[in-house]
DNA sequence: TATGAATGAGCCTTCATTCAT
DNA sequence: CATGAATGAAGGCTCATTCAT
């Protein structure tokens, strides 16, 4: 009566797996949002549902594994000696205009590990806002926590308009930000 | 085929019932976002979930019934000859950081139902940005999409922002909008 | 906090109202078969669901009261004196093809209202066959549980058939049953 | 968001349930109709309502699992060189008497599955007609439509008779059918 | 007596999570 | 260590039936 099984082609692609389950759930996530089915990413990454939670014991750990890279990407930025907090905006928009899970996490999750990528973002916001200042970019009053604001803001509100607006709001919100960062009498 | 029953207390209620759903459909979205199960707010107005559908035959409809005081409470300030865009703006606040989803569904519905309410809160910012550009409060460069934007940002920043921060949020957040709007020299 | 009313009519319009039960119950029954909510039924009666129980304990009284009317049809058929076996096919067919609810119930309910309505559909065909068997129309050896197994099948077919394939299938199965039943050597 | 367990004893089973919820929808479709609910095909199977679903996706997919076999005996009655259409006949009562739900799907669905069964019942019918009229047993007037006709009306009416009564009127339908079908004058 | 709101059981469906192989 | 089937808890929705007014 028993059963009949496949191939189980043994632990050979253990990180294969994982590398795999990351990748798909990037294009999960990026289609369907933050909170969709994770079966869903492991049809896509080829992989049984048992190795998806081997791998990663729950959702957030999934999260923090694809946004790793991006919160990386915008480290990168600010390390280069002529980047603005224009660019970090424009990062920023970049990555949700594409995805829009990062921050509906860092966001709405309260979990250490989804706190962590937000305080790596944050550290990145303060040295873009230092910099900017030095140069005279920026008003002196405006403090990290107004450039995590803004960005929060115009992340939250991208991650839930329609794909084919996003490139207009995205426009048009840097323009306000600008303008109310922008320093006061020249 | 029949069914078994328990007692039923008739329709002796009959509107109370409609209002205590309102009352709990707005709690519970406030508490949950506008995806909150319906069931939960059938409990929380100790109702049957058959007198919810009928009531209120899908989400929108319910929503739209909680959200209609919001908006008129926009379109009354919009009439007080003094009030001004940054009242405006403390008005979605105020009524976001009491609940999240009324943006929610402004967003991210395409139904009918959810747009009216979308035109209605417009046609409140529209007027008031008027009033303010006549006056010099507001810079001429400013449309009226800017506006929206700002209130769509706002709200949906705080809409994602667990309760006990939305006051300290939105303050920040007048700010920033206050700045980029206001005009240049004086 | 309590209500408002519609108006009460009061008992002036009673047998109104059961006529407009079965007559909206005709049409009910016809576009949806015999398990269509019995809600449909009220509605379009415009009459309250208190009343349809009132007046018919269940759905089964219901459609007695409906269906009575065809087989008072039929009867009428059989007491011309010119009528034969094919026209009470044809008259059946042509019942089915309007509504199927009547097929519907009499093959499949045991309820003592429902085989009260077979009984007198049966009459029917006895009488007929006895007269069409005097004439040499039909041979000797056909029975009335022949008949009626013949317009069970016949309505039965029709009753689940698309509305639009039925007159074919009945022309077809007319057919069919004419030569099952004339007399074999001329 | 986390689920309570009682207990899984896991997958060791696994086709063995598929096998349970054929059976199982085999028993219920023959007692409750093609529309029976598949939770009660699930709950007699043992098996939770989610193994039900990625069985069968859906209630014609489970239809056809558990109807192939139907279909698949009439092939092989076809095939033997000395089978007729009184046994394609015979072989589709024996069939509808204990289960009725064949028939109903393939009378009212419109789905392609569906319909790929229905299109071989039909190659059945047509092979044993021609057969039976190369050897005069049946009249060359008949087609292939009213052999399918003759089998849907048979299948129907089964459908909705009593258990205790579906003997008897199949062999009375079939009495009927062979009437209609033998060659006029020998 | 008529009304129509309320009730709640039950069906369908989706998913997070576990666990035998 | 990987697999993928099994589980069962929700949630959405529909309807038959009751009952205060």
């Amino acid at each position: 009566m028993p059963t009949k099984r496949k191939v189980n082609l043994g632990p050979s692609a253990g990180p294969a797996n994982r590398a795999a389950l990351i990748a798909a759930a990037r294009e999960v996530f990026a289609e369907s949002g933050f909170m969709a089915p994770l079966s869903a990413v492991a049809r896509r990454a080829q992989v049984g549902q048992g190795s998806l939670y081997r791998h990663f014991p729950d959702r957030i750990a999934l999260a923090v594994a694809v946004f790793d890279d991006n919160i990386t990407a915008l480290e990168t930025l600010a390390e280069l000696s002529d980047s603005t907090l224009v660019d970090l905006f424009d990062s920023v928009a970049q990555q949700v205009i594409a995805s829009t899970a990062l921050i509906d996490m860092i966001i709405s999750e309260r979990d250490q590990r989804a706190e962590h990528l937000a305080t790596r973002m944050t550290a990145v916001a303060a040295a873009l806002l230092a910099r900017d200042q030095d140069q005279g970019r920026i008003a002196a009053t405006v403090e990290p926590a107004d450039v995590m604001l803004a960005i929060g803001m115009l992340a939250s509100l991208l991650s839930r308009t329609p794909v084919a607006e996003r490139m207009e709001s995205a426009t048009r919100a840097r323009a306000i930000f600008r303008a109310a960062f922008v320093p006061r009498a020249p």
